[in-house]
RNA sequence: GGAAAGGUAGCUCAGCUGGUUAGAGCACGGCACUCAUAAUGCCGGGGUCGAGGGUUCGAGUCCCUCCCUUUCCA
């Protein structure tokens, strides 16, 4: 019987764009879901953006916009990168919507009908100066341990102290560096230490088959800790100034980000109901009927991170906010991914960025099969080493897998115009396949994904083993033999058939094309393909290429590479002729090749200056009829407005570009176009292997200011 | 400080409830082959399973201590 599934993964704070960490979720739960969508199960795999609290609110007015402008801007480049790693979600939303609005306060309305809600008195620090309760990510002081400078108000860096913001020397608001003051403010509690809570999360924590046992162990000691490690009650408001969902009886007060995001989930799967989406996709009932039916199952895919919040106060919340909620049937938790090793990190530039992974051209299924291939089901730190992607990629992709139906798939089409036969009947080849489908398939139902990979790749050397051991390159050459010729090529095209469904989940780009191209499927693969011998393939087509190890290291190379700052400061050498040569359809966007900086003629700082360089905020970017590259821009430069046609068509979709800050030349001469006057420059990188990248300025930039 | 997970060939990792000479892929050396956008096949070298104790007829696998790595502490 199928399973009707409402799966999603964590939410991303919409305060920048993904990371490695997010993409790698992502397609843990992604190959899980096209799994089960294969499977003939009924999923309906929902995200949203995670955009409350204090740091969007300080960083958009850091920005100078509404912090609704920059959750916008944030949401709009989200789809590019989704669609780029061949994300299957059926429906992104957001936590500042309507519905999370009604229904986070309905949450709470009932938490407080069931008596779990009661108001303290705490003190906080409070800065002056800015006028707001400051969380404490926001003060730094020193640590009252080690006596290092300059300590986050929670713990040390240094000495790995933790403690209370209250504890640090000399602190200070990071804001204004104002000294914080305690102030008392009146909070709203969630009584998670209630005996009815802590009974219900002891039953649901240990419940079979729900957590992984590391977590379910994990949420335990919390549940049974004493005196200092006691399970507290959970502070759920916040003071005004804070971007969030208002509190229904306590004005000034906010509901904290952690109360409505999870909620969000449930607020992605109703607006995805509203939107019929549900119903496209096979599911006639009402959100609230969906959400309440017994059969369906409640499945979160999370980082090891966030357990806390997703085992005690996210089951706590909905088990006594009552139906039509219901409690998470699975929450599945995965490690983070490291790089060589080391822990990613923004500040020091290591890690791998996924835009740029994309932006640069390479393959979104050999990231998907790499991670695939090192993930199980255990709450494991999963290391992206670069030597070991390469060689998986080429090899067992590559080398193994596309090989076979390269090197068979010729004779077929050569010496029997596509036909395929098998000696002595098919029912052995078919029970052969039916064994390994049902390995791989509990592999995959149990998250076991790197068992998954490696019972493929074994099958994958047999089929290549059986292949060399009939030497069909000998049959091929004696007519007699034709027919042993056909048998050993079928058998390997079967093999290659049953490998493509196998991995569908992992390469759905790659199984679609086999399914259409070579086997003529009308249909992407279900998992009962395996069992369908093919009786005729078209033509073989290359189906992926080898990985590039220079691809690996313009990938690592740092966001502000050395190549794209001297593209620019080259390019910017020659605005005054760009118009004239580079391109006739994109005068607004230099897109030469760059020659070698040793060749560009230096310029005086004098000359430099005349440039007019600026900030711009991208207002609206819209296709222009009749243009095969432009895009037609409006900018914001503060002050004033300017339209620009930029030859960028290629590399991006309008719809992300809107809200993006880059720079542009303000002072070139408009220039008058078959579309209309171009009135400046956007400034982009490229060269014969890729591009254009539109410039960016770091966060804090505004529009209208001055690049020198 | 408290706690969790992990430490197995050069690299990335399998090894379920203890049981024959510890496995795979990659890398490396040799051979073979030619159908394959150059790949595959065969053979081989290489590990005192973090260290030290203990239980046992028998431990990578169980227990204790220690060392190292990573993470969590609302």
């Amino acid at each position: 019987m199928a399973d009707k599934l409402f799966v999603t993964t964590a939410l991303p704070y919409a305060n920048g764009p993904f990371h490695i960490g997010h993409i790698m979720e992502y397609i843990q739960a992604d190959i899980w879901v096209r799994f089960q969508r294969m499977q003939g199960h009924q999923v309906h795999f929902v995200g949203a953006d995670d955009a409350h609290g204090a740091p969007i609110m300080l960083k958009a007015e850091a920005e100078g916009i509404s912090p609704q402008d920059l959750v916008g801007r944030i949401a709009a480049g989200r789809p590019r990168y989704l669609q780029g790693f061949h994300i299957s979600f059926d429906h992104w939303h957001s936590t500042d919507s309507p519905e999370n609005v009604a229904l986070s306060q309905d949450v709470y309305r009932r938490l407080k009908a069931a008596g779990l809600i009661y108001s303290k008195a705490i003190e906080q620090f409070y800065d002056p100066v800015k006028g707001m309760f400051l969380p404490d990510r926001y003060i730094k002081g020193e640590c009252p341990n080690c006596h290092s400078k300059d300590q986050y108000g929670d713990a040390c860096e240094v000495c790995s102290t933790v403690y209370a913001p209250t504890d640090l020397i000399e602190p200070y608001s990071v804001l204004t560096r104002a000294k914080p003051v305690l102030k008392s403010s009146e909070h709203l509690f969630f009584r998670l230490s209630d005996p009815k809570c802590v009974d219900f999360l002891n039953d649901w924590t240990t419940t079979p088959g729900r957590l992984q046992p590391q977590v379910a162990n994990k949420a335990r000691e919390w549940l049974s800790g004493k005196g200092e490690q006691a399970l507290g009650d959970w502070d759920i408001s916040r003071d005004a100034p804070y971007f969030g969902i208002p509190i229904p009886d306590a004005p000034g007060k906010y509901f904290y980000v952690w109360l409505d995001a999870p909620i969000g989930y449930l607020a992605s799967l109703q607006s995805y109901f509203a939107s019929g989406k549900a119903r496209a996709n096979g599911e006639p009932r009402s959100f609230e009927q969906f959400l309440t039916a017994p059969e369906t199952k409640q499945i979160h895919f999370i980082g090891k991170d966030i357990i806390y919040f997703h085992t005690l106060f996210w089951p706590a919340m909905l088990k006594f906010a009552g139906p039509p909620y219901k409690v998470p049937d699975n929450v599945y938790v995965h490690g983070f991914i490291t790089v060589s090793g080391e822990k990613m990190s923004k500040s020091r530039g290591t890690g791998i960025s996924p835009l740029r992974y994309l932006d640069i051209g390479m393959n979104p299924e050999w990231l998907r099969y790499y991670i695939a291939a090192k993930l199980n089901a255990n709450v494991e730190d999963l290391d992206f080493n670069p030597d070991d992607f390469v060689a998986r990629i080429n090899s067992d992709l590559v080398g193994k897998y596309v090989n076979i139906a390269s090197r068979a798939a010729n004779f077929i089409t050569r010496h029997f115009e596509g036909a395929l036969a098998y000696g002595g009947g098919t029912e052995a080849l078919r029970q052969e396949a039916a064994d390994i489908a049902q390995q791989v398939r509990d592999s995959y139902q149990g998250r076991e994904f790197g068992r998954a990979m490696r019972e493929i790749m074994a099958r994958a050397d047999r089929i290549n083993q059986e292949f060399d051991a009939r030497q069909p390159w000998v049959l091929a050459k004696d007519p007699a033999r034709r027919a042993d010729l056909q048998d050993a090529c079928s058998r390997a095209l079967y093999g290659f058939k049953l490998l493509s469904v196998l991995l569908a989940p992992v390469l759905p780009e790659v199984a679609a094309r086999v399914a259409r191209e070579l086997f003529g499927l009308g249909r992407p693969f279900q998992w009962s393909d395996a069992l369908e011998p093919p009786q005729r393939i078209a033509a073989y087509q290359h189906l992926m290429t080898r990985v590039d190890p220079k691809q690996l290291d313009a990938l690592f190379e740092s966001e502000a590479a050395p190549a794209a700052s001297k593209t620019a400061g080259a390019e910017a050498a020659r605005a005054g002729a760009a118009a004239s040569s580079a391109s006739r359809e994109s005068p607004a966007t230099m897109s030469p090749t760059p020659p070698p900086a040793s060749s560009a003629a230096s310029i005086s700082i004098d000359e430099f200056k005349r440039l007019d360089l600026r900030v711009a905020r991208i207002v609206t970017a819209e296709h222009v009829t009749g243009a095969d590259k432009l895009l037609k821009l409006t900018l914001d430069l503060g002050a004033e407005t300017r339209t620009v046609f930029a030859g960028i068509k290629s590399a991006y979709d309008p719809a992300t570009l809107t809200g993006r800050l880059t720079i542009m030349v303000a002072n070139l001469a408009p220039r008058k176009m078959k579309f209309g006057v171009s009135e400046g420059m956007v400034l982009a990188a490229s060269n014969e292997s890729g591009g254009p990248y539109l410039l960016s300025p770091d966060s804090g930039a505004t529009p209208g200011m001055r690049v020198s």
